[in-house]
DNA sequence: TCTTGCCTTAGAGTTCACACGAAGGTTTAG
DNA sequence: CTAAACCTTCGTGTGAACTCTAAGGCAAGA
């Protein structure tokens, strides 16, 4: 498939498929005859994978590591299968920063009304010791 | 408490402090002789929940929003009540892309053997429809 | 008093993750 | 055949949110 159309699939613009591929985001790219991108199954497969992993939040620099490792083969089966892991404790990790800011968030909601702000309160609300 | 003392509390530079303030994202801190920051009770208040906020992913744009609402006083509070629902909704979704990315590294973990990537199958693990 | 280490401001620099523009080659529709 | 519409690289621009530097005032210990 030509860049266009993974662009199109993908809702990611060409800028971006271009400029991951350059930091090592994406394996390089096979070009036909005139030098034109042509994209393999496998190939969108990174592209798709990539594109959930930034949407979650994760960042460049921790996929790329995490690419490279792909790159130099099979031996590095466990240091790979362990970025996984990793990347999803990432995800936990953030997961609780989200529902803990939602409790509080609700916390102040609710409370909306009380004007007299108090700091000792609002981080117990935040650390989920009131309500 | 001095701007040192903020500074490490809330684990943000002074210059971060300096640049809160600047936009007015936090109240014109008072100084003391010297002009040097003396931040009040209600001050840290504000630094917490500025924090919180941020920390939760909430632009800088809409927290200058807020507080100017909150300036104007009472009858703004309608408007801001709902902006913190609205911080609200956008930290649900963001929660909800989070543990799709999840279920979705659950599966390549589980399935990390598998070296035939194909893109069809990526997807529906991703949407939740293997496994 | 001198030195070290705070604090101040204004303005410039940095980082991240793209987005854009120019210059030029290729493909396709009429 | 040519013009529009693709593609390429290289380099620069952008916006958000800091982060640092310079120049100078204030404070506290030897």
């Amino acid at each position: 498939m030509n860049i266009n159309g993974v662009s199109k699939q993908f809702d990611l613009t060409k800028d971006t498929l271009r400029y991951w591929e350059r930091l090592g985001l994406l394996p390089e790219i096979k070009r036909n005859d005139s030098g034109y991108r042509e994209y393999s199954e496998r190939d969108m497969n990174w592209v798709f994978y990539i594109k959930a992993l930034r949407n979650a939040g994760m960042s460049i620099e921790a996929l790329i590591e995490f690419v490279k490792l792909y790159r130099e083969g099979k031996q590095t089966a466990g240091s790979r299968k362990s970025l996984l892991v990793d990347q999803r404790q990432d995800l936990e990790d953030q997961r609780k920063k989200i529902e803990k800011t939602i409790k509080y968030l609700d916390y102040k909601i609710d409370h909306f009304e009380d004007h007299t702000l108090n700091y000792e309160r609002e981080k117990l609300a935040y650390d989920g010791n009131i309500q």
